[in-house]
DNA sequence: CAGTGGTCTAGACCACGCT
DNA sequence: GCGTGGTCTAGACCACTGG
């Protein structure tokens, strides 16, 4: 082992992978290794450093982990590099509505990407399932009942960014054209073409690793967390006519609420 | 190696350790490890799969990463039990306000939490600092400016939920119950009683990796991610006069925020 | 085809928990 | 003091990437 990693190992309570770690991310942080460059090959930092194979993993591991570095097996390490874009779930001042309303529909956010001087495109499609638990609760559909899915992968400069996916009982959507697949523009929003203008809704927003497919329809790299933003949106007589289930990669997005109380 | 994980493993492209991974996480899932129990030791799951240690770890390190069960040092592994709870940062029915309002002070929290049937609890200190820059450019005090830092470590039932850190100029805050250390109510809120009456924030939501500094006060298991909530509050004369930086643990929390359009 | 990351084996020593 | 997880070593084979 070098000296330089053995010194400090009785001392401190640090081991030798979290100093390779710290001196790798050094380097990353100063600029030293820009965004998209790669690092050493495992086998040259064994060679650097004087430790094992297994070592030096469990160093770029912790990299990894934090989400500083990407690895492609056959090719090697390199440093990410992501743009965060700013979305608004629900911008509301002075009690007036302004960005995404409830009423303004999916463009919204196409607006907001393009105020960001970046390009928004979308793939849609529509289908008829039933929903998972968490829908069907919030839906308030009897158990089995099939509900219209509408399935967005919204991307930004041509990188996947979200998954939206909108569900509708079948008496709203059918007929109107939320059942439109395709990156279609209503004018006033698909809820109100379809004679259910949203009144009031209700956002959870949940924080977790994502699941396997959510990591394959976004491209994401090893260990980014993501947001599950739930909305349910209610039509005037209080019922609720759509679920929205947004899930927003946490390197990529920052979610903004504005609230006024006058 | 034990034939049955033998048998799938050229056919399919899922490693041994992914497979014994599949078999704990059904045992988990299943209630037959339930919540609170001990798994087989390291030494024990390489006798029943006649495996190597290094291939168990990883076994168990998949499960320690999607937050399933947790490890200590001389103890073992067992499986992970944690309540969700509601945080309901900014809730407005009908144009009025409800829950947390900017004039409510901090005791929407404890409120919130005595809802739901637990117990709230908080550890508060006050100290004068520089703030870190995120903060320094939402309260526009000039670069190197001290300002008034309110900590507080909040519990629920006795563990660690949320660190919610609050930023105050120093002429906000001196000279007013802001400076107060201790968990004390002030009936109107913090910022009314100071001559700054909250009119309107801005909350920004980032999900990320906690820091190890995070890890430590949260007592958080590996690989648990946050939700960072920053609000920042402004005046009746639209000056920022609060910035709050609230670390939210994914697996302890759902953010809730209710708006309405009537 | 040479080099890369991904996986696996078979050992070893340490600090810490429990009893 | 024995068993636990945490760390480290020194090998090995595989699938894949890139020139």
């Amino acid at each position: 082992m070098a000296p330089d990693l053995m010194e400090t190992h009785v001392e401190r309570r640090t081991t030798i992978a979290d100093r390779i770690a710290d001196m790798l991310r050094a380097d990353i942080e100063s600029g030293k290794t820009p965004p998209g460059a790669a690092l050493p090959s495992e086998r040259e930092l064994v060679a650097i450093h004087n430790v094992n194979r297994g070592t030096v993993r469990r160093s770029l591991g912790i990299l990894v982990t934090e989400g500083l570095i990407t690895s492609q097996a056959g090719s090697g390490y390199c440093v990410r590099a992501n743009k965060l874009l700013d979305w608004y779930p629900g911008t509301f001042e002075h009690l007036g509505l302004r960005r995404d309303t409830p009423e303004a529909g999916s463009d919204a956010w196409a607006a907001d990407v393009a105020a960001q001087d970046r390009t928004p495109s979308q793939d849609v499609d529509v289908s008829i399932e039933t929903p998972p638990r968490l829908v069907a609760d919030r839906l308030q559909t009897p158990d089995g009942d099939l509900v219209v899915l509408r399935r967005r992968l919204r991307l930004v400069d041509g990188v996947p960014y979200q998954i939206a996916d909108s569900y509708y009982p079948r008496d709203v959507a059918e007929g109107t054209p939320i059942m439109t697949p395709g990156d279609t523009t209503i004018p006033g929003g698909l809820m109100a073409a379809a004679g259910h203008p949203q009144i009031r809704f209700r956002d959870e927003i949940g924080i977790r690793m994502p699941t396997h497919g959510e990591v394959y329809r976004l491209d994401l790299p090893a260990v980014t967390p993501v947001g599950e933003h739930v909305r349910v949106g209610y039509n005037r007589a209080g019922r609720p006519v759509r679920v929205i289930v947004t899930i927003v990669p946490g390197d990529r997005h920052r979610i903004i609420y504005e609230v006024s109380a006058e």
